[in-house]
DNA sequence: TTTTTATAGTTTACCCCCTAAACTAATGAT
DNA sequence: ATCATTAGTTTAGGGGGTAAACTATAAAAA
């Protein structure tokens, strides 16, 4: 026990923590490279959820609202979000895709499922998925993902 | 199987690709906060690989030359990292740690492994542990990891 | 030997990320 | 009406990365 513990930890930091940015670089096409994964993942929250607050993006992304505040600006400039003023309370903004931004979204869903899938089907047999998929249950359970994030 | 692979496909993003941010941030200890994920990873490659030099650095942590260049600057203004110069060939350098970096790097490898091991064993049974490494150990193959890491 | 090509690492330019504090305008509580 | 809280923005500063240009050195070719 304590020997695969040990054997877990590691695995655990190696994959977990320093192997994202092997994952990201290694997909080949350039469209999910035209913006960040944080900018992605801002996007498909928005396209999820539907119009959100700047406040409620932050929450979910797990970053300060200074953070969120610029990276709209961005996108906005890029003309993939839109902001709407809130008529309930002048302070607050809505944000929502634009067309563009919707497609955008769509796209790199595909690629991003469909990249994941090979690399999980090349690797993995049908047996071991119903495993993957056990443990990586476990996994958002442990990260506490979803908690901040829909 | 296409459910099961759909799932595992949602599961692997949400967790490797937007989960690693939120793992990291958790950790309470201040002193892994004294350093960014890379510096702290080179590092530990530093530490484990012995002197080094900047090229290897380089391939190993996945990014360009003067990524490592500029990281290496800060990390040797901070007297964590020394630069020695190469006998056999005036254009290489070798990276060694000093003692301080020696000792940041048992620290932090001392805080790493006791988060992870209490982050698995709080939620991991024995049996599961078993699982999970198997799950990591191919987890590690499907990304590649070590061809350009140690 | 001299010239050309390749290489190790650095610098420069520019884009992204984040935290944290300070700030502005709007809303809610007293 | 005044004070406290809140949504979002701006500013300051630290980190990350790519990519091209650059400098000095080494290796290969002429």
């Amino acid at each position: 026990m304590e020997k695969q513990l040990k054997e877990a930890v590691e695995l655990f930091e190696e994959v977990i923590i320093y192997g994202t940015e092997r994952v990201l670089k290694s997909i080949d096409n350039p469209i999910v490279h035209e913006f960040s994964p944080e900018q992605i993942q801002m996007m498909k929250i928005i396209d999820k959820h539907g119009p959100i607050t700047a406040g409620s993006l932050a929450v979910m992304q797990g970053v300060h609202k200074s953070a969120i505040s610029n990276r709209l600006k961005k996108l906005e400039e890029k003309g993939f979000v839109q902001i709407v003023k809130s008529d309930s309370d002048q302070r607050t903004k809505w944000v929502e895709l634009t067309d563009e931004g919707s497609d955008f979204v769509e796209k790199a869903r595909a690629i991003l499922s469909s990249f994941i899938s090979s690399l999980l089907s090349d690797h993995v047999d049908e047996k071991e998925v119903e495993q993957f998929v056990k443990t990586f249950r476990k996994l958002k359970e442990i990260m506490k993902l979803g908690e901040g994030e829909r």
